[in-house]
DNA sequence: CATGAATGAGCGTTCATTCAT
DNA sequence: TATGAATGAACGCTCATTCAT
């Protein structure tokens, strides 16, 4: 109660706040896929979300760093589910990894401005100390790397090094939104099977 | 006075005037190596230059597009003399992935700072009408398609998508600038060597 | 609905409401004390306060200029009851200047974080036509030139400008703040008697 | 040679960019002097000096910061000049206070907008650290503690400390200013008599 | 070949204040 | 009595670029 966030950042917890809030992130994030990065200012964002000013931006986010966290935030938690729910029930390692490309892919085909917008803000968003803040490998990649282990593990995988192979495949599947963007009538479908069954053979174990 | 050709931009056929270029575009990739695209300007960059003004950057080059794009040639020459050089004398197309993957990864082993900033300027920079302009994936992509293709009408490849392949394994490259980043450490050759094979087993047609 | 007198500013005439104008005012001397007048906004001064937002202080007061109306007030208020208590009973000038310097050296003693507040707010508050509203000489000078001519008027003193004089004692006791800034361990009682003897023979009639 | 400032801080070694910064730090003085610092932006300070755009000030200052500096070491240049003249040839301290304060008195009396800008400019301006980055007290009480003590050491002065003295004097010259500001047809000579006589009085050893 | 001077537009941010409950 | 939401204006500063020599 009562605690002060400095004027600039509201109290989250309210209906009206958050729908603004949610609001900004989303013409943030379309702005972000249209423009880009580099391109994108409040005066940019507020223009598309229809903001009488840019202080409206100002008064729900502490600043710029705090908007682009939300907005990656958002996307974690929206991804986060959905490869949850697609994840859920997978047995073995092939299976998994199977999985987890296709589900990407699939998210991917669907959410095309937020993962261009993401990868802008992965690859331009950087703390104070100039390091890349999101691209968190480690992070992004553990899930991947996890699958790749239990393969070896259970023997349905040869022997690897999984962080190179787990970058590789993530590296493909991030790559997609920038293929589409060459290729805008990409079949994402075809190139999910054609995904799985170049990782398939790269790392199953032999016969 | 002189003639000068394309307004804004002196005569490069000179012995100064070419260094000078080169002296700033070098100074160009040094910066967005270190600080990246977004906080590299003609100030950070005349500065690292030892420049007195953003002046001389102006009239070297038309502008920033310019100057960008001049360093992206500069590198395309420089990679490009490279890869050929490598790729001299190689017969059989499973040799050919595997030396454009080594020889590429000993590249950007030798050329931290000029890769990261490359990726940086691919990534950002767009021309007037907003497109992406330098990932051109045909250009880049379009010497590791020629050998895919090749080794599928040879029988040395089995049969996948040559776009999707190649895309794969370039991005599987060019992540490596990303990856060094985080781990500086990471021994170049071993992963040089996990690609090969990686790619090896996708692709290889099954005797 | 209850009437308001003022437009914008509540009953003063409450419990609640004047301790909250109470609270508010102290934060706000708090805050130009540690930031200076220039640093001071609603939002620091109702971070401090622990305001949920600023919008309470502009509810309290009509706008900034009556919150520092107010903080002077305030001010006024409190020193004049001490300065009352302590020359009461004074009998003559030579007394009456001693107790003066005295009481309001230990006044600032006792009070530094609210002088250096004061003191900002005197120098840097102005109203609307531009002047400096609140350092009044007539106002603060006053009760000097009182003592000092009646000083004049009994002989005790000899002849010379009593505002001149005034306005160099007031100076020399407003500046102990500052000193204090530069020295935090200056011995004020020290001070007190240094200035006593300095002003005593500055004003005191021959022989 | 080619020493790089930051792009915003061109060379000072030009006749051209040496009139402009005088006429920038000219402006600022005015602007503070009638203003005051709070009120006081490059937006003014451009309108007053008739520039196109508050971008000259940032391309002939590296910052507000500068600008300050700069004007605070015009200042300190200017009347240390001039105090230096005065103050030639003085042999006693008597001499020496009495000049100090003469020459001082008269130096506002032909400097009034400077010296209130001055004041608001040491009252104001602060470093990072929040610390008043100007008004140093031992730089500015220096000089007349020298004068005090030399006249203690020689007898001509009384015993009494000589910080606290200083601190009274130069707080008394201080104060002219804002008397003007009070009584702006206040006779400045005649005041400096007053103090001249006030601190010989206050000083001076018994004979 | 070079450069000092100047520029308008835009940046993210903060300001005190008002609206509507 | 209190508060969340919203606001236009202004802030210092940086941008790539152009003018004039």
């Amino acid at each position: 109660m009562q605690v002060s966030q400095g004027e600039g950042t509201p109290a989250e917890r309210s209906f009206t706040g958050a729908a603004r809030r949610a609001q900004i992130i989303a013409a943030t994030i379309e702005t972000i896929a249209e423009l880009g990065y580099g391109q994108t200012s409040f005066a940019r964002i507020a223009e598309r979300a229809g903001l009488s000013s840019t202080r409206l931006i100002s008064y729900h986010f502490a600043g710029k760093d705090e908007l682009m966290s939300a907005a990656v935030a958002d996307f974690y938690h929206h991804i986060g589910q959905f490869m949850a729910g697609r994840m859920a029930g997978v047995t073995c390692a092939r299976d998994a990894l199977r999985t987890y490309i296709t589900a990407l892919v699939a998210y991917i085909a669907d959410n095309r401005a937020r993962m261009r917008a993401m990868m802008e803000i992965f690859l331009n968003f950087r703390d104070e100390g100039g390091a890349s803040r999101s691209y968190d490998e480690n992070e992004v990649l553990g899930h991947l790397q996890r699958i790749l282990r239990d393969g070896q593990r259970g023997g349905e995988f040869r022997d690897f090094d999984t962080f190179v192979m787990a970058a590789t495949v993530q590296r493909a599947l991030d790559g997609l939104p920038f293929l589409l963007e060459a290729r805008p009538d990409l079949d994402l479908a075809a190139c999910a099977e054609e995904l799985v069954t170049l990782f398939d053979l790269a790392t199953r174990s032999g016969s």
